[in-house]
DNA sequence: AGCACGCCGACT
DNA sequence: GTCGGCGTGCTC
């Protein structure tokens, strides 16, 4: 009876597998190995050692060769993991490669020389500086190494971007990177502004309990000073010699947050995110691992990142739904931080203007403590106005109502800012003949074609399918071909010719799509000067604008009316975030929302008694229906090309659940997207009222439904907790 | 996921 | 005759 070492590989398999230790010795859990497996060789995690295996003896392979010195993954997140992929159903290869693993550490290589990149001119380099031939960034990035070599962090932050021009340069023998083993020095802390009592009461109840479990909701409406209180606790844990990690969404990782962290802390802040060069993402996790990272700021995916010696988590704008992982291990960031807060026995603060019903709930029911910041410090002293505005029977331009428009006249008239939300992409969100009554239609999809016009395409925001515009109907010949409705590039065209003067700035997929776009776009407006930004969600966070006094939501009727159970919380949500950003420096803000249903209950109670009302409503109605948090959903999805396929699997899939009261399924039925990119779509809702119910259901269920039949004609997934149903 | 095996259509 | 299409099965 030998013992066995239990190893997760990169395979879509949901078990681990079994191998031999070494001749010469064992291995130490949360080591690499390099093993047989197959045919070829792979690279593996040693997540267990166990007394025996239920493989025949003779069917074990011996591990090749032990790839780690000592263990890359600790005891803490070894667990946490292994509390994941049992919790999100994921598998081991997903979890503890293709997940926790950067890309760089997935390989049968030595680990990536700790350091960071410094970029230097070379001979040509100077020459072409002083030649000037080079444009844009290429030219940026001459004249600024000409002074000094420059560290990739300090690029970030004075030149974002960079990193193309410097390629360029590379390949020309223009500029240079060596690694340079020391941390940069950072110049001495800045003082911050004096905390108000909010912000002192809840740097005091957090920072009591560093150095035990204690999970907190932050709860400060924008231009409270959340980011102040976050960099009061990480000066506190760090001079008490922790670790601390700061998780944002997607869009708040801008680099503004890097320098301010960097400036108030004096200290080197480390960035963790999925975008990151793949050396640079190896050497931050392993700085992180080995202690000489101190502060960790990164998104989603620095949830996984190794804490030796944590003393604090934050997790901030923890409302994101960023936040979860769309697709393979479908993993929650929020949750996974508090679980590991938890282990780590260490205090997590979950900040947000708007938080999420689910931690809420936490909230009333005990598990979580409670911090509210309610005044606005001094430049966002005053909270702005929102009004709703009735659009039944108005005369309508471009799809702005009159009194929209006359608030768009005076804000540009006092040489403010304004922006305007609309919720569709591109110029046209349909191309209709209204002589045949023909539209434009994907046929993957089923949906409407939307128009771009600048490109000149028709284009699917389902499946990014594309075809040219037609000239003449192709229903019936004749010239009836008619734009029906307003999307962001039309609005930005309509409102750039009624205010010629001033800059109009389109923000959306399309003018966003180089990396750095955001910035380049908004940078400009941050001295105030006045102009009208149209954009999609996307702008609901982001820089902050000064002078920004104006915004509006063109239609709110989407949100009020959708399928989704979750699309009222957002609705809320979007409508604070968004009124969050009107009326800074002591100008009042205006916030405007059309709607062709002013009495909505949900928009009395927003605007008549804010945020924290509406969700207790909301919450009660969540109670009632018996929906999360006061219940626990699992979705199984699955799509196929042929649509029999789908229905078979999805009905043998319910069969193949055990009779239960506690159990409570919907459908099978169709997604909410029946067909996208030429596939159908349906799924199958599980409910209970308790998690361990569902999750007793889901792990030999999972395992029946790899063995049904017809599981291999259609590609299938479970989603624990999903935030999307619709 | 890979990678093999296996059994049917159009090619030098 | 065989090159290669992708259905099915297996990986400790």
């Amino acid at each position: 009876m030998s013992a066995v070492l239990r190893i997760a590989l990169a395979v879509p398999l949901p078990r681990l597998f079994d191998y031999l230790p070494p001749t010469d010795g064992t291995v130490e859990v949360g080591t690499r190995v390099l093993v047989p497996f197959g045919r070829r060789m792979q690279v593996g995690i040693v997540v267990e050692h166990a007394a025996q295996s239920s493989v025949p003896e003779k069917q074990l392979k011996r591990i090749q060769r032990v790839l780690d010195d000592e263990p890359l993954l600790h005891g803490e997140l070894l667990d946490s993991l292994k509390w994941a992929t049992d919790y999100w159903l994921g598998t081991p290869g997903d979890v503890f490669l293709n997940n926790a693993l950067p890309t760089a550490l997935r390989q049968a290589k030595p680990w990536p020389t700790l350091g960071e990149e410094r970029w230097s001119l070379s001979e040509e380099g100077h020459a072409a500086q002083r030649e000037g031939k080079r444009r844009g960034r290429s030219r940026a990035l001459l004249d600024l190494l000409t002074e000094t070599p420059l560290r990739a962090s300090e690029l970030d932050l004075r030149l974002p971007g960079w990193r193309d021009a410097a390629r360029r340069l590379q390949k020309a023998g223009l500029v240079d990177s060596t690694i340079t083993a020391e941390d940069p020095p950072t110049p001495p802390a800045l003082a911050g502004p004096e905390h108000n009592a909010g912000q002192r009461e809840a740097i005091d109840a957090v920072a009591g309990t560093l150095g035990g479990f204690a999970p907190f909701l932050l709860h400060g409406v924008t231009g409270s000073g959340k980011t102040e209180v976050y960099i009061a606790l990480i000066e506190r844990a760090l001079a008490a010699g922790h670790q601390c990690l700061l998780l944002v969404p997607e869009i708040g990782l801008a680099p503004q947050t890097v320098a301010r962290l960097r400036a108030r802390l004096g200290v080197t802040v480390d960035v963790l995110h999925s975008n990151l060069a793949e050396g640079a993402r190896a050497r931050a996790w392993l700085r992180a691992r080995n202690g000489r990272a101190r502060v960790i700021l990164g998104t989603r995916s620095a949830v996984f990142t190794p804490l030796p010696e944590a003393g604090l988590i934050v997790v901030d704008e923890e409302h994101d739904t960023s936040y979860k992982q769309q697709e393979g291990f479908r993993y929650h960031a929020r949750d996974l931080a508090v679980v590991r807060a938890q282990r780590l026995g260490v205090p997590i603060v979950l900040g947000s203007a708007t938080p999420s019903l689910e931690t809420l709930a936490n909230v009333d029911a005990g598990r979580y403590q409670r911090l509210n910041l309610r005044e606005r410090t001094g430049a966002h002293s005053k909270p702005p106005r929102a009004e709703i505005i009735d659009v039944r029977g108005q005369s309508m331009q471009h799809g702005l109502s009159n009194p929209l428009l006359a608030a768009l006249d005076a804000c540009v008239e006092r040489g403010e800012q304004a922006l305007i939300f609309r919720n569709r992409r591109g110029y046209a969100p349909l191309l209709t003949c209204h002589l045949c009554g023909w539209h434009a239609e994907c046929q993957r999809c089923e949906k409407p074609l939307a128009l771009h016009h600048g490109r000149n395409r028709l284009i699917c925001h389902h499946c990014d399918l594309e075809r040219p515009v037609p000239t003449a109907c192709p229903g019936c010949g004749g010239e009836g071909l008619h734009r029906q409705g307003h999307g962001t590039e039309r609005l930005e065209e309509a409102l750039q010719t009624r205010y010629a003067d001033i800059p109009v700035l389109r923000i959306d997929r399309e003018t966003t799509r180089r990396r750095e776009a955001f910035e380049d776009l908004m940078g400009p407006l941050a001295d105030g000067r006045p102009a009208i930004l149209v954009g999609t969600q996307m702008l609901a966070k982001g820089h902050d604008l000064p002078n920004l006094t104006l915004v509006a939501i063109t239609s709110l009727d989407e949100g009020l009316h959708s399928l989704d159970f979750r699309a009222n919380e957002r609705l809320a949500q979007l409508i604070v975030q968004v009124a969050g950003r009107a009326g800074r420096a002591g100008k009042p803000g205006r916030v405007l929302l059309q709607t062709h249903h002013p009495e909505h209950p949900l928009l009395q109670t927003l605007l008549h008694r804010g945020y924290s009302a509406t969700c207790a409503l909301m919450l009660d109605e969540r109670r009632a229906l018996q929906l999360p948090p006061f219940a626990h959903q699992a979705l199984l999805r699955a799509d196929a090309t042929r649509r029999e396929h789908v229905d078979a699997f999805l009905a043998a899939a319910r069969e193949a659940l055990p009779a239960s009261d506690a159990l409570r399924t919907s459908g099978p039925m169709p997604a909410p997207m029946p067909l996208r990119a030429g596939r159908h779509r349906g799924q199958l809702l599980l409910e209970a009222d308790t998690r361990n119910t569902l999750h007793a259901v889901l792990r030999p269920w999972r395992e029946a439904l790899s063995a049904l039949e017809g599981a291999r004609r259609v590609r299938w997934s479970i989603d624990v907790d999903p935030v999307d149903l619709y």
